[in-house]
DNA sequence: GATGCATACTATCAATTCGATATATATTGT
DNA sequence: ACAATATATATCGAATTGATAGTATGCATC
């Protein structure tokens, strides 16, 4: 009952993500799209399939108005901008007391049935993992390191938590992936036997 | 291209995870949903609307067999179990690898514009968030009471994955949250000026 | 004795999201 | 000359989410 607001925006959902976009000034989806795979997309994913439609929702609900910009050689921009309506929405989206925080893992799926797989299966998968997450820490300093002191806390606090999250994962799966390759009991028995 | 195996299972999917339930022994959909509830939908939700449909596609493609029980009193039960085909085609995807690990944070996002929401605003999310992980944990150290040692090696992984990185996460909130309610440099300005 | 709630069990629907793909053109690299 | 990359739009099928519906019993509260 509660919660449905302004044209049918009551979560942190990609429509009101690209309302906060918006507010550092107008935007195209192509560029709310390098946003979200530069820097958004690492805790909040979002494609094409998702932004474009958000966008006209939005521009048919009055949230954000745009103006098709012709250039020559290139394709048309359609530059978008958020309305004061846009902006009392993203009020409501930001006044939401319970944001979710959702994971969905396939690589604790798979390990979950270790003792189905081979060692050497589990050995690939988590060496995979750990290179992905030092990649992650690496882009993680490239970012903080570029971005001046001062403005974007949230920004700054977002950071900061990939980094330290990225390594608890590394810190956790290097003293703990033995437990998954160690033979169990009645394995050392039929051995022995 | 590749990937395309057996039935229509490539990944680590809710088909998959199914299958791996039942390599267990046999159990309904709704036996299944209490064991997303309990443990796995922890890191891989699922509902009725996946559950359900899930099933179905596997015993379309011969992965899993049911016998329809009838009950005295309750509806009838439908009761899975998995062929050897079904078998397979777990195999099949536990040997990915790399298998996805993927956040969607609401809460994250919502912190990313902190610079837009009041202080009282940014503490209620943080205060709310910091509740759910304390109750997070709690949950996870009882599970681990519970689990009995030389089974499961891959449930305990997980389980103290969820219990280290919860750990993290909050660690991580408590030590760095007045970096999102201190005024910036221009407010402190305005302030004063 | 009736009303409402919890449990047991199935299943479906609209809305949303994902990942891939289509369409076009210009620039840059080899 | 040819291939890849960047710019820019948009759509489609498949999967997932979250809510809801239906049917039946037991149990407690009013």
């Amino acid at each position: 009952m509660s919660g449905q607001q302004l044209a049918g925006i009551n979560l942190m959902d990609v429509k009101t993500v690209c309302l906060g976009m918006l507010t550092d000034g107008e935007a195209s989806g192509y560029d709310m799209k390098k946003c979200f795979e530069s820097s958004f997309g690492h805790f909040f994913p979002a494609g094409y399939g998702s932004i474009y439609p958000a966008l006209a929702t939005l521009a048919r609900n009055g949230l954000v108005e745009f103006e098709q910009v012709l250039q020559d050689g290139k394709p048309d921009r359609k530059v978008y901008n958020i309305t004061e309506k846009g902006r009392e929405a993203l009020m409501e989206g930001l006044a939401n007391a319970n944001p979710a925080h959702k994971l969905r893992s396939e690589f604790l799926a798979t390990l979950w049935f270790a003792h189905l797989m081979t060692a050497e299966q589990i050995d690939t998968v988590i060496d995979n993992k750990l290179a992905e997450i030092n990649e992650f820490l690496e882009m993680i300093e490239e970012f903080q390191s570029i971005e001046c002191p001062g403005t974007g806390q949230g920004a700054q606090f977002v950071a900061g938590y990939g980094k330290h999250m990225a390594s608890a994962f590394r810190n956790y799966i290097e003293e703990n992936r033995k437990l998954l390759t160690k033979p169990v009991l009645a394995d050392v028995k039929s051995a022995a036997g």
